[in-house]
DNA sequence: TGCGAAATTAAACAATTGTTTAAGTTAATC
DNA sequence: GATTAACTTAAACAATTGTTTAATTTCGCA
């Protein structure tokens, strides 16, 4: 008889651990915390199911470990583009739409899951965890808005309101795709929407357009 | 032995049946639609578990039941608004965000629960369902702008994108209690930002003046 | 009053859920 | 090589899910 080689082989840089957190993820992604099943992820993964709780706990363990894992990815980029002294603060802001633009598209189900887990708000935990992600890269933009005004670059604005407008925005349009061929609507039903760069760089720049129509003096 | 008076009197007006549907938004813009059981249904609206199969078949159908019995409620006062002779194109955008902040904060769990269901987009028949009361009055608030654009009030400006940003912002702010906070940051702990007039018209006066600096000529 | 359709009920159904158990294997340490 | 801890497994657990059944009651109408 073979011995036929296992669907996995676990190298290891990244170990059985992380591979379930990376399978975690797609699924959550993609159905969301209570469409998605234990056993579902366990057999996507390759693992027995007891596995998964051996790891991680329970199931909202495990999704709070994934949010945590991500946590601090873009707050480094959105600090970076803050303290940058050779930027003005509307290039800031462009800046900053270009990398929202960019990272919700890279990451678009994953940042469906998020939001509709802050919005329901069962959970209490794992809110708690998204809404720190929120805060700390809320704070850093609204910083941006608020030094262009002290610098005099830019008119008073409410900066939360500015915030809540390029992440509102984008996410209206990136997270919905029933949503999104209506803001398009002479889109080609054979190409996506989310990889089409045309698109990406029309939201980008009307994003831009409306930012400096409404912060510059 | 006494008989207790039963715990609901159906009124000639609304029977049974729309009882449970009123009962049915109430838990499901709550919970969400997995989040609630047809047993928790069932004992809200003090019936037997198994008259809401009898009367809606399945818990989806009665989930489309209650987006098809809100469907047409704002499309008429938007082709009001838009239709209005006495209005100017910038009016009528300044009074369609009034009644979309409005409209948004008065149902605000229902909201929730609609885009959190465009967003998933499993149950493709429900998806589809509230995508064509997105898609009505999408097309009627494009139709505003291009209309400014059309009697030269407007610059040219993409109208689905401009839809977005409303929707989206007023989305952003209102649908999550954790965002809400975020952006107003110092909201008090005791008062409820969404019943609060101040913040309904701060998000109002702002999306107005966005729109004012984008689109004017 | 009596017939038949509609309404209502408690119970059962079958499937799935997240989690735990208890027995097993593997691997490293002394 | 023995001891211990980490890992892995199949099975069971207990609870909940949406839906259906089959028996019964209610009610309008002839």
């Amino acid at each position: 008889m073979f011995n036929f080689a296992p669907e996995f082989i676990w190298n290891k840089m990244s170990d059985k651990k992380t591979h379930i957190l990376d399978i975690a993820i797609e699924l959550f992604s993609q159905n969301g915390f209570e469409g998605t099943s234990m056993r579902d992820m366990a057999s996507a993964a390759g693992v027995n199911i007891a596995m998964i709780n051996y790891y991680f706990g329970t199931k909202e363990k495990l999704f709070e470990a994934i949010v945590e894992s991500r946590s601090n990815l873009s707050r480094e980029m959105l600090e970076e583009i803050r303290t940058d002294k050779k930027l003005s603060s509307i290039q800031k802001i462009e800046k900053l739409v270009d990398f929202h633009v960019e990272k919700v598209l890279e990451r678009r189900h994953f940042h469906k899951v998020l939001h509709t887990e802050v919005m329901l708000n069962k959970r209490p935990e794992l809110n708690r965890a998204i809404g720190n992600i929120f805060r700390k890269n809320s704070v850093i933009i609204k910083g941006i808005v608020e030094d262009g005004y002290k610098n005099g670059e830019f008119k008073k604005a409410d900066s939360g309101l500015v915030v809540s407008t390029i992440m509102g925005t984008i996410n209206h349009v990136f997270l919905s795709r029933t949503i999104c061929s209506l803001v398009f609507d002479n889109l080609d039903e054979s190409t996506d929407p989310f990889t089409d760069p045309k698109i990406k760089k029309k939201v980008g720049e009307y994003l831009k357009q409306l930012m400096r129509s409404y912060l510059l003096k």
